[in-house]
RNA sequence: GGCGCCGUAGCCAAGUGGUAAGGCAGAGGUCUGCAAAACCUCCAUCGGCGGUUCGAAUCCGCCCGGCGCCUCCA
């Protein structure tokens, strides 16, 4: 089966290749680094991780370009009520996010962009839209006008015809001559950083870093653009009719939107109490795998209910996962192989696939790994299963470990070492051959307290650390 | 008001026309010195009503209940 993607721009479930044949180019809008980011946020950066990963099991290169908005209005009053400069309040945040992407194993994109280092790009591209017919100023910003570009919407699906100017509020406290017309440039006000530039002194309007950072890296259409739906309207929007007015030809192929987060069946809110970032649930005693299992867990269009109780469940379940790995790794099985599982093994890799293929349908895949796994721990426990199953079982979790990653623990500190355990088993056997379970239960409970689990198998004793 | 989404077992969640995946939790059992791990059994007719159909969780209509966007936001 082909991959497919649902396209909010068609609203339709397409096939996806890359334009060339061999390289995906894909943007993503990254963090706005003014906090520290948040679960909600992680929700999407991990769809795009598992985005990323079935495209390259797919064979294909990678140039993926995420952005780090890096200036922006939060960040410049944040900044100025620390007497910061943005760079010193920014580098904080972003130096966070970059540490929590790690913990949570997301790859890091082909290229971390910053907003601020692509300033004279950005005012290029509103020059050339000024030269387009395509703004107009007022009070010394630069705004689009959107009546000029008539396909405004298509992305949102939206009619805008019938707004009227003034129809709404202006939040910005500048004239507009259009409700959606939207700043490209903003005019410094009082103190505030900014940048010298032939537009005059001032800084970007957020969107059009986008539109500026994916053409100069990716060229004029990218086979893929993403983020969350909550981008779909104003930002992905604008950014259309900004890169489209310039070039004249179509921004992305490919808009992929990932649904919220909410939590415990509530959106996540300051006020409610129920907003986390990942620091806030490592400091908890939730592992990162976890937290990563969880989030990919639920496919990406679907809303996401984000409980501790779905947590301890992602941690159980990769502990299924990781105890058969170590049976597969340390069992003695029978000679020879066994035709059937063979087959078996060949169908849930083929389920696997075509479940991420169907719109990375993570859930689905999910589902037949553990299919395959119960049926071969049944067959192990049977005798049935062979010496020669052992390759290709392990085939199919290094597939499934390629795009969810959460079989490797994350150490933290050994406080003991492979020596010493091996030392208290052996103490423990010798105990174990006298009858004397009093030492014996005593060394187990003993090591369990380090974190070290030990189970008595057939073959002798099989420790695991957790 | 406009556009759109969702409602499947205690919890999370697949399935979008042929008689309900998977995970977690729970109950009982097998194995074990005891555990652990693993396996087995049990645990839903899909928010409600009506319609289309030989047949619907899956299509249509109405109702009830959640929610998103339309303004900064993953």
């Amino acid at each position: 089966m082909a991959l497919r993607f649902y396209n909010t721009l068609t609203q339709r479930v397409e096939e996806f290749a890359p334009t060339d044949g061999k390289t995906v180019r894909m943007y993503t809008c990254g963090p706005t680094v003014y906090h520290f980011v948040h679960i909600g946020n992680f929700r999407t950066f991990t769809f795009q991780d598992v985005l990323r990963r079935w495209l390259r099991a797919h064979g294909w290169q990678l140039d993926h370009v995420m952005n780090i908005t890096d200036v922006e209005d939060k960040i410049i009053r944040s900044a100025m009520e620390e007497r910061k400069s943005l760079r010193e309040y920014t580098a904080v945040y972003e130096k966070a996010f970059i540490e929590d992407s790690v913990a949570l194993r997301l790859e890091r994109a082909e290229r971390l962009v910053r907003a601020t280092e692509h300033i004279s790009e950005m005012v290029q591209a509103v020059e050339q839209l000024s030269e387009k017919g395509f703004t107009y100023k007022s009070d010394g910003s630069v705004y689009y006008r959107i009546a000029n570009f008539p396909e405004y919407g298509k992305l949102s699906h939206s009619d805008f015809s019938g707004i009227r100017a003034g129809a709404r509020v202006d939040v910005d406290e500048y004239e507009k001559a259009d409700a959606r017309d939207f700043v490209l440039w903003k005019a410094r006000k009082n103190g505030e950083p900014g940048w010298e530039t032939p537009l005059g002194a001032g800084r970007p309007g957020w969107h059009i870093e986008c539109s500026v950072m994916a053409m100069k890296y990716l060229g004029e259409t990218l086979d893929i653009h993403a983020g969350g739906v909550d981008l779909i309207f104003p930002h992905h929007e604008n950014e259309i009719a900004q890169s489209e007015a310039i070039t004249g030809k179509p921004f992305s192929r490919f808009w992929l939107h990932s649904e919220h987060l909410i939590v415990e069946g509530q959106k996540m809110s300051k006020s409610l109490g129920n907003f986390f970032t990942l620091r806030d649930l490592l400091e908890r005693g939730y592992s990162p795998e976890s937290i990563r299992y969880l989030l990919a867990s639920v496919p990406y269009r679907k809303k996401l209910n984000f409980t501790f109780e779905g947590l301890k469940a992602a941690q159980t379940s990769i502990e299924r996962l990781r105890n058969y790995k170590l049976r597969l790794d340390t069992e003695k099985f029978g000679e020879g192989g066994n035709e059937k599982i063979q087959e078996r093994t060949e169908t849930a890799l083929r389920l696997f696939n075509d479940s991420l293929d169907d719109d990375l349908n993570t859930a689905e895949a999910l589902a037949a790994i553990f299919e395959f796994v119960r049926d071969t721990n049944s067959s192990m426990d049977a005798g049935e299963f062979r010496a020669g199953n052992v390759g290709s079982a392990l085939a199919l979790l290094a597939r499934f470990d390629s795009v969810f990653d959460v079989l490797r623990p994350t150490v933290m500190t050994q406080a003991v070492t492979d020596g010493d355990v091996e030392a208290l088993i052996a103490e423990r056997a010798a105990a174990r051959k006298r009858r004397d379970f009093r030492r014996s239960d005593e060394i187990r409970n003993e090591l369990l307290e380090r974190g070290i689990v030990l189970e008595d198998t057939k073959e002798g004793v099989r420790w695991k650390r957790r």
